[in-house]
DNA sequence: TAATAATCTACTAAAACTATAGGATTAACC
DNA sequence: GGTTAATCCTATAGTTTTAGTAGATTATTA
């Protein structure tokens, strides 16, 4: 399943790109127009801002804003940033690589090997949609 | 992340069938084979022959076994009884579809959108993967 | 009838998820 | 410089899911 941190953030993120210009947008526009509670779109958006997507300003005509042309956001970013490791294994893990405890070896285990196929699969949908293919 | 229910299930599915012929298999020595706890693998295998993977015999010289061919046994029929839903949101999950309560358009949401994506890849990965690919 | 092995129900501990509370900090405006 | 408006940050609480355990029951075989 996905995580409504997930969910949430990649509406945040659409609706953010959409916008006319780059001007700050307060977080309780963003949670009314998307009808999330404003206090766990405040947790999603800081990390969002953390790990480089948006920037933010404080006080009075403050909010959130995108700091990158939507056409240059690659899906893999933001799952991996909002959702953790894009693979649903750490052993075929790209960039959370972990041997499994009880596997002697990788190469005969049939977990892996599926794993490995769905994580392929994953990828290339991540890596060939930017945030820009997700605005209507 | 994948749950270990279903990565023990597999683990067992494919040790079952690589055995030779299909004679009862012990749980102790599929859980001893491979590293699994007992009790929790014995739960997950009554749930495999109640969806009609495995076949059991009670008493010695009794435990489960396969009751179709490897070849025949397409990863998506096993993903959904062991993990569920294979689409990360109901909105566009094919056997469990529901409408997003917080969703007022579907074919404007980002998260659909890319979710269909993810879904369709990750289909096509287990329509085409059966027991059979699986065993070394 | 004794031994063996699956079946079934119920329970528990730990982790993850989904928030919420409340104050601290910063910026704009009068 | 004070007030207001907004993000920033930490802590915590409730719920759900996951992973595993305990123990009694039932069926089979020898």
């Amino acid at each position: 399943m996905l995580s409504k941190k997930t969910k949430y953030g990649l509406k945040a993120l659409t609706f953010l790109a959409s916008q006319t210009d780059r001007s700050p947008v307060q977080i309780a526009e963003i949670a009314k127009e998307k009808n999330i509670s404003q206090k766990f779109l405040e947790s999603i958006l800081l990390t969002l801002r953390r790990n480089g997507f948006l920037g933010s300003k404080k006080g009075k005509g403050g909010g959130y804003y995108l700091i990158k042309e939507p056409a240059t956001i690659q899906m893999t970013a933001v799952m991996r940033v909002l959702e953790g490791p894009i693979a649903m294994v750490p052993c075929v893990s790209l960039n959370f690589y972990e041997k499994c405890a009880d596997c002697p070896e990788e190469g005969e285990c049939s977990v892996n090997k599926l794993m490995l196929k769905v994580r392929d699969a994953n990828l290339e949908v991540y890596r060939n949609t930017t945030l820009e293919d997700l605005i209507t």
